[in-house]
DNA sequence: GTCATTTCTTAACCCAAATCAATGAAAATC
DNA sequence: GATTTTCATTGATTTGGGTTAAGAAATGAC
């Protein structure tokens, strides 16, 4: 279970056994069953998480209806706008699945940051990664249309279209579930 | 001049005269006319800049087609991803006006650093800021119709409606500047 | 100033996605 | 295992943006 957290961190340090152990000890692991909101709008944030197992998403309640902006699957941080403004959130995060998550908070990233001092130059790294993915993100949206988009999204993830409600792809997507139909209808031909 | 950067920089640390000495002496700038690229797709981004004055925009080609990602005005930084990356552009950048720019690099901003130390403090605070507003671009985008997008671009940067030609804002709206004029028209009524 | 180019608007027609509605299939609940 | 509820598909219709083409208005060049 933890090897997924190092498998994590080797992108960014190498760590040492030392390092593993006080990682492990720390760690503050909670189960969640399909359905839990990890977020609701409105709420202040306190804190981020990383995707042990299982399934969760983002998204807007824009008059009544859900607008998806992410998934996040196995091995995958959550970083709510939220948790880094400390303002309420403006979005939901919500389990797809039963999900297992490692759960970080001001405190507890602190605590490890004095045990561990080396986990600090990580940070810029980061943030850095999910500001170049970030950006990717809305350049590819602007750049495609919703049939582009979707076969896109079947090159670069396909695991998530045999994951995740169609319903759901769609509104990721920017479009209604009946025309993400017939777009697969179209494609097929 | 040299005010426009301090009172950027303002935002994250408080500069001393004496920093703002170094920084003076340092800074690097350039004038580029209307229609200079400061960066085209396929090179390699050696510069980040810094606008003192005019506004430039980044696009990308999309078989032919110019798909504006975002402007930039006075007193707004322009990282490239390619900068960070070290990977060829994807995107164009340009001059809309006779352009005045502070340009950064990446030997610059180690002398810089050496100089005065401090201002390493800001760059993760730098990076928290341009990963939200990302994100926000990229919620708004999502979240609301190209009518909607208009409007909320009127309310939010005003100037730039009085400053960019319209074909460049649809781009940027992700419509063709025939729709804009009629979304122009209906909105009138 | 005049001429040329660029930018903006308008109109007619086209098309893809939205909407509305109905039906089936699949899952979840009991 | 029967019953709801949720999800996916399909059809008919509407709507908003795309396309094409023309002319008007603004801007720039000489």
């Amino acid at each position: 279970m933890d090897e997924v957290i190092f498998e994590f961190l080797s992108k960014y340090i190498e760590l040492t056994e030392e390092e593993k152990k006080i990682l492990s000890e720390l760690k503050f692991i909670k189960s969640f069953k399909k359905g839990s909101l990890l977020l609701r709008e409105g709420e202040m944030s306190k804190e981020c998480f990383f995707i042990l197992e299982g399934c969760a998403y983002s998204y807007y309640l824009v008059d009544g209806e859900v607008k998806v902006t992410e998934f996040f699957t196995e091995k995958q941080p959550i970083t709510p706008v939220s948790y880094t403004t400390k303002k309420p959130s403006e979005y939901y995060l919500e389990c797809l699945e039963d999900c297992i998550v490692s759960i970080g908070s001001q405190e507890r990233t602190a605590e490890l940051m004095t045990k561990m001092p080396r986990l600090a130059e990580l940070g810029p790294a980061f943030l850095e990664d999910e500001l170049a993915s970030q950006r990717m993100k809305y350049d590819t949206f602007i750049k495609l249309s919703p049939e582009q988009r979707y076969q896109n999204l079947q090159k670069q993830s396909p695991e998530l279209l045999d994951r995740i409600p169609q319903y759901l792809i769609a509104s990721y997507l920017g479009i209604k579930p009946e025309s993400l139909s017939r777009i697969r209808k179209r494609i097929l031909k």
